[in-house]
RNA sequence: CGGGACGUAGCGCAGCCUGGUUAGCGCGCCUGCUUUGGGAGCAGGAGGCCGGGAGUUCGAAUCUCCCCGUCCCGACCA
């Protein structure tokens, strides 16, 4: 296949659009593969979207290799099918009307629409499934981002499978995270695989596929030495250990007027920012008043309280506060505190100071277990610096796209839709059902961001949009014909620049679309007859006879 | 939803503070000639409801108010 140039919707762009903050933004904006209709709506062009094809087959031939089926569903939903799984509540859900006033939504993800046809299923002889289909997805965002990075309406593969029992749903879980370690593989992407979410209800199979990039919305966690990865809001570092003050048989009040940040404190009394504790009150939904506990330099993780808490909670006002602890913010502690202490792990060992819950008062001294009885949680953010939970390596921080994310529901979705089986043992039970997301667009975007640079792009050959470019300068138009002939003989697609454009546009303009390999014919072919082949990823360059680029 | 910024030609911007010819510049686009291996040169040309509405004024891109849109930070995020 052989795609001229001159003839294609490819515009190019010189300056990226001045809102543009993204490297992937601004180069598939400029490359001419996207263009934006509104907030979070954007058009893939024929470049663009012959990547996004390329990212999708992908996709498609590793879900089939593993059993998947595919399906296409509706995007139109009708509600009474969300409304069967309490979801139809989501604030992101598009919300509309048919002519007779009945309700829908567009969907942001199929689960109901997946569980609804498997409520054809009736036999656990008919089990395992595993579904899937590219569909559009809206999701009113309250702030979409970074052109491909946060849409409000973009294509997924969502896949989901149904079981029998948990055994069968965790090898379902572990067939599609193989799959999508090859998936990811294949595209070209680094993608990381980290435990996701807390779990507040308690689902240990939820997993995330992290990018590192330069523009993104989740960190990603990870050890030097490649044994632990985790998305920050729940990763675990170790932080370094407290120097501590000689050590007290009790408690000791000191005064300390004035002081009411930890940073003022440590200052105050000469000792390690470490070596003090911080009291974060927090009000859970039931209006009990839990104290939060952690080291002096370190920030509460809120998704990590989340979890340890297992309740939504929010920072308690002044007056809880006066009344829980008889103090205000500045001098509390957990010594003579009647509700629940939730302490971080580092306060396991060792006396820190805290506050006294008497205005202008710290204690000295305080250890966990003997001065007061913590709950432990681990509940700190971690930081850079930290060292790794498995082999005490150092932890790496950096931004990253989340381009996956896969999780077993068990029956959540199928007994609101009343989706069961019969098992052998002649027991009627729910399926047990798992769900696999990917987006194409991120994984597009994600690759930009890693393999960008000012020049432009640089697509992975599995998904470039042309296997090759082939650039045709003044004179040379027979050379190019017979390589890129050459080329598309063996299968191989070709973008063939033939617009009556200089040379330095050319170049430029491949530079900017990334194709890697690129073709250039020219006035020295005339002379020896030769092509130049260069790979744009080594830069390495050859000259070759016209017949000869495919080998 | 809170904070901030910005809407002037396809893209990037100036003009606005201090109201006053026909609203400018660079790139891109069209025509012609020259040029042609890393974004050419000359000449000519097309292209604007200055985001929208209301007001102030003899007169508004410019001042005032309201609305809309877009981006960034935060909150939120199945």
């Amino acid at each position: 296949m052989i795609a001229r140039a001159s003839q294609l919707f490819l515009p190019t762009l010189r300056d990226a659009p001045a809102d543009a903050e993204a490297l992937s933004h601004k180069l598939l904006v400029r490359g001419g593969f996207i263009r934006q209709v509104s907030a979070g709506l954007w058009t893939f062009l024929p470049l663009g979207w012959r990547v996004h094809r390329r990212v999708e087959q992908i996709i498609r031939e590793e879900m089939d290799a593993i059993g998947g089926q595919e399906f296409l569903c509706p995007v139109l939903t009708p509600i009474e099918l969300w409304q069967a799984t309490g979801r139809d509540k989501i604030p992101e859900l598009f919300h509309l009307r048919d002519r007779n006033s009945r309700a829908y939504i567009l969907p942001i993800t199929h689960e109901e629409t997946f569980t609804f046809h498997a409520r054809e299923i009736r036999s656990y002889r008919e089990l395992p499934q595993l579904w899937y289909h590219f569909q559009v997805k809206d999701r009113d965002e309250p702030r979409p981002r970074g052109a491909l990075l946060r849409l409000r309406e973009f294509i997924m593969k969502d896949a989901y499978s149904f079981d029998r029992d948990e055994e069968g749903a965790l090898a379902s879980f572990e067939k599609n995270l193989a799959a999508y370690h090859r998936i990811f593989d294949r595209c070209g992407v680094e993608a990381h695989a980290v435990q996701a979410e807390s779990g507040i209800m308690g689902g240990k199979l939820t997993m995330d596929f992290l990018a590192p990039s330069g523009s993104g919305e989740n960190t990603l966690v990870r050890c030097e030495r490649g044994d632990y990865a985790a998305d920050a809001e729940i990763a675990r570092g170790i932080p370094r250990a407290p120097e501590f003050p000689s050590r007290l048989d009790k408690p000791e009040e000191v005064e300390t007027p004035g002081v009411v940040t930890c940073e003022a404190l440590a200052e105050f009394l000469g000792v390690d920012l470490a070596a003090t504790s911080k009291a974060m009150p927090v009000t859970k939904e039931d209006g009990s008043v839990v104290l939060a506990l952690l080291r002096g330099d370190d920030r509460l993780a809120e998704s990590k309280l989340l979890s340890a808490l297992g309740s939504d909670s929010r920072p308690s006002t002044d007056e809880e506060i006066r009344a829980a602890f008889g103090a205000g913010g500045g001098s509390l502690g957990p010594v003579g505190f009647a509700g629940e202490v939730l302490a971080d792990e580092t306060l396991r060992e060792g006396q820190f100071v805290a506050g006294a819950n008497r205005d202008g008062y710290h204690l000295r001294g305080v250890e966990a277990a003997r001065d007061y009885q913590p709950r432990f949680a681990d509940i700190r953010e971690p930081r850079e610096g930290d060292r790794c939970p498995e082999c005490g390596g150092r932890l790496v921080f950096q931004t990253a796209i989340e381009v996956g994310h896969i999780f077993n529901f068990g029956d959540k979705y199928s007994s609101g839709l009343e989706a069961s089986f019969l098992d052998e043992d002649g027991v009627e039970k729910p399926l047990l059902g798992g769900s696999y997301g990917i987006g194409p667009a991120r994984v597009m975007a994600a690759i930009v961001e890693q393999r960008g640079d000012e020049q432009g792009i640089l697509w992975p050959a599995s998904i470039s949009p042309y296997d090759a470019h082939v650039i045709v300068l003044a004179g040379a138009e027979e050379i190019a014909a017979q390589a890129a002939e050459a080329l598309s003989s063996t299968g191989r697609s070709v973008l063939l620049d033939d617009r009556d454009a200089r040379a330095g546009e050319k170049f430029a303009d491949a530079d900017l679309i990334g194709v890697p390999l690129r073709i250039t014919a020219g006035k020295k072919s005339l002379e020896d007859g030769l092509v130049d082949v260069r790979d744009r990823e080594t830069g390495e360059e050859r000259r070759v006879a016209p017949d000869e680029v495919a080998g």
